[in-house]
DNA sequence: GATTAGGCTTCG
């Protein structure tokens, strides 16, 4: 038997070939086959399944010799039937004896502070598991001493009574993130509320930060032990007392139950993880979790929103205010504030900060947060809260307007600044973004944020800018420039069809999520359609995957195929056929290889290392393409769809024919010898414009021109999309009033549309794009 | 050992 559950002492029963070892001596490569541990259960989490089917349980074991040391404890993982076994009779306080284990390194070492290792279990690996369980008489003293903490009762928030302590659940409806009071201490102040819909203020109050609940968004969960409950102000209040300590926990459904504390041990149970999930569900439909936060690259003047960000550089500025220079990977899209600080008073990386430079913004704490911003590393993460943008001009120049960033003093509507791990998801997401960054890119995309204020706000480069936004126009003409504009009411009031010359304002465009204008056209039969989900593609994949290829079409003359197999995927084979040229392979980067059985990310993968995938399936006696609601073509990042209506599939055999000469593997080649009528990528904007004299909806239809970004690539690429995103915001910049918006030259042409018995007019843009010097 | 703050945006 693999798992032993023994009513006695570790001491008996244990086979004499068996050697215990200590947590010090644990160590990668030593050889641990006569080797075992024992330690107490002093943490279980509950019983799961791997994304590939396989049981698995994790626990974690203290030393009980040794547990003065620093790392005293373990984590223990199980695999299969012994997670299974061992996951239902395992209990907090156990003693367990692990033999025939597996060293790994583990990777939260870092974050949970315990042995750098791991140990795997499983009965592959030969493990076996004695359980000594707790006697079920125990002294109040034996319990005392045991890492293993009471059953705990949980008041609900309504039945709160004055002069009690008691332990609490509830969702963070509002918090202020811990800051330094006038006393001692660190005070953090946290409005919790539960399924009783009763809201519960408590002040918490200590010494050291770490013992303050980690919460980092509002709707995160808390479990608050011991809390003193008093009343102030006819209402109930929560304060610290002696004992105090708490969990914290993210608070999206579905998220790991990982809780966030600085106490080393802590009891946990089964129930605790349902209260847990119970009132996440209630508070994702009972509390309103949207705060404000927002990227650099979607900041508004006058704004008041939580920023996710990385410290490069800091700097005081005097007294009462403190400097800091922070990015988060986008783009603000105004112009914002440089302050002005001492080179020398500037603590970060100057190279960084100079690269960075059009990426970063320069905030200003004041008063209560000048203590606490000194104090922080340069290269953490941040989350500022309640950071307020405010839109500003320069004395001589009362056109030329710059955003700045202002953490003002106080703690109203919990402003202030919270350090974030490392391994927070929101902090993992932010670095593989920036790390997605490019920055010679970057700066290329921002040749508007040559506007490097040089301290002083009236440098060149930003009255070029301001000029270009104030009288020239942020578009110009590609044609027709010798025409003479034309009013919009004389527009509105003439017969269509007609071409204009127009000088106007863009009011409003639709839609404001820039990727909706990503559309697929037919010019065949001059349909629109939306761009199929990725998701979509996926599920028509993994159901033909489902059947097995048919060896029998495997290598041709005009293709070579080769099949894997999967692991621990059933019988999922993967077929790649590669098409030769004159009877030869092609260097990959080259190469049109048809691809069956494979996944979405293995086809991205491939994609990424070939010229071209053609997605197929196999029949008796082909093979042949997929649904047109696939892409018929993959090239690279730009997936190739075909027009249901208007294609008319010839058989993969056809492919054959542009083998034979040098392929250069043209998407539209490819799409006519296969017979399908090629879908293109197209924006299809509705653009509200305004010259003083009237206001007409013009559309733009633009496969690439308007913006200077394909509309093919705007999809996978985010650069591109912030990009767009920063053109429009210069063409159309939120909340400005009329007067203030930027000149648009256009080009447009009127038409008539039939709308059943109704005839109307509508306009669309052409000919015209956006001005060099705002892309 | 008491105190801190006790939610409800802005001087800069």
């Amino acid at each position: 038997m693999p798992v032993q559950v023994i009513d006695g002492s570790p001491e008996t029963l244990l086979p004499s070939h068996l050697q215990k070892v200590d947590l010090k001596y644990l160590q990668m490569g030593c050889d641990q086959a006569n080797k075992y541990f024992q330690g107490t259960v002093i943490l279980s989490y509950p019983l799961t399944k791997l994304g590939n089917g396989t049981e698995f349980f994790k626990i974690v074991l203290q030393e009980s010799e040794n547990s003065c040391s620093k790392t005293s404890t373990v984590n223990v993982l199980f695999f299969g039937r012994l997670a299974d076994d061992c996951g239902k009779v395992v209990h907090q306080g156990d003693t367990m004896v692990v033999a025939g284990f597996n060293l790994a390194k583990s990777p939260s070492a870092n974050e949970d502070d315990r042995h750098c290792c791991h140990l795997e279990v499983s009965e592959d690996a030969g493990s076996t598991i004695y359980i000594y369980t707790k006697p079920s008489t125990v002294t109040a003293s034996e319990t005392a001493s045991m890492p293993v903490a009471p059953k705990y009762t949980y008041t609900p928030l309504s039945h709160l009574k004055g002069g009690t302590i008691v332990n609490l659940y509830g969702a963070v409806k509002f918090f202020k993130p811990p800051y330094i009071s006038k006393g001692t201490d660190y005070c953090s102040v946290v409005t919790i509320v539960d399924q009783s819909n009763v809201k519960l203020t408590c002040t918490l109050f200590n010494g050291n930060l770490d013992a303050l609940p980690k919460i980092y968004k509002i709707g995160d969960i808390v479990r608050f032990h011991r809390i003193k409950i008093r009343e102030y102000n006819e209402q109930m209040q929560g304060i610290t007392g002696i004992g105090f300590a708490s969990l914290t926990f993210d608070g999206t459904v579905g998220a790991p139950i990982v809780p966030r504390t600085s106490s080393k041990s802590y009891s946990f149970t089964e129930e605790e993880q349902k209260t847990i999930e119970e009132l996440r569900m209630w508070a994702a439909s009972n509390l309103s979790v949207c705060g404000p936060t927002a990227k650099l690259s979607g900041v508004q003047p006058m704004l008041f929103f939580d920023l996710t960000c990385q410290l490069v550089g800091k700097a005081e500025v005097d007294g009462s205010s403190f400097l800091l220079k922070v990015w988060d990977g986008t783009k603000c899209p105004y112009p914002s504030w440089k302050v002005l600080v001492e080179e020398s008073d500037l603590e970060g990386d100057k190279v960084l900060i100079h690269q960075l430079r059009n990426l970063i913004v320069d905030i200003l704490v004041y008063d209560n947060h000048v203590k606490l911003a000194k104090s922080l590393k340069v290269g953490s993460f941040l989350r500022i809260y309640s950071l307020h943008t405010k839109q500003a001009s320069a004395e001589n120049q009362p056109d030329v307007s710059y955003v700045e960033f202002h953490l003002h003093g106080g703690t109203c509507y919990g402003r202030g600044i919270r350090v974030l791990p490392e391994n927070n998801p929101d902090v993992k997401e932010l670095k593989a973004f920036m790390d997605s960054v490019n920055l010679t890119e970057s700066q290329n995309v921002e040749s508007m944020s040559s506007l490097e204020l040089d301290g002083i706000f009236g440098s060149l480069s930003y009255q070029s800018y301001s000029e270009r936004c104030q009288q020239l126009s942020v578009t110009v003409l590609t044609d027709h420039q010798h025409l003479d504009d034309t009013a919009l009411n004389t527009i509105l009031n003439s017969a269509a069809p007609q071409q204009y010359r127009i000088r106007a304002k863009l009011r409003t465009f639709k839609p404001q999520k820039l990727y909706q204008s990503v559309k697929l056209y037919c010019s065949k039969c001059n349909s629109l359609q939306e761009v199929p989900d990725g998701d979509d593609f996926d599920l028509i994949l993994r159901d033909c995957a489902a059947t097995a290829p048919n060896p029998e079409v495997h290598n041709s003359l005009w293709y070579d195929s080769a099949v894997w197999d999967t692991e621990n995927q059933g019988q999922r084979k993967i077929a790649v056929h590669f098409v030769k040229h004159d009877e030869l392979l092609q260097e990959p980067e080259d190469t049109l290889i048809m691809v069956q059985g494979g996944t979405l990310k293995e086809i991205r993968k491939l994609s990424r290392r070939f010229k071209c995938i053609i997605p197929v399936r196999s029949t008796k006696e082909d093979l042949e393409l997929l649904d047109l609601s696939a892409p018929f073509l993959l090239q690279g990042k730009i997936w190739h769809y075909g027009c249901k209506q208007c294609s008319n599939q010839k058989t993969i055999q056809s492919l054959s024919s542009l083998a034979v000469e040098e392929p250069s593997w043209e998407p539209t080649e490819i799409a006519r010898v296969l017979g399908i009528e090629p879908l293109q990528y197209v924006f299809v904007m509705k653009f509200t414009l305004d010259d003083g004299t009237g206001t007409l909806d013009a559309y733009l239809f633009d496969y690439e021109k308007f913006f200077q970004i394909p509309a093919s690539e705007v999809l996978t690429s985010s650069l591109l999309q912030e990009k767009m995103e920063m053109i429009m915001n210069i063409l159309c910049p939120p909340g400005t009033k009329l007067d203030d918006l930027p000149w648009l030259e256009c080009f447009i042409r009127s038409y008539n549309v039939k709308d059943g018995m109704e005839q109307q007019v509508c306009y669309q843009i052409f000919d015209t794009m956006v001005a060099e010097d705002v892309i």
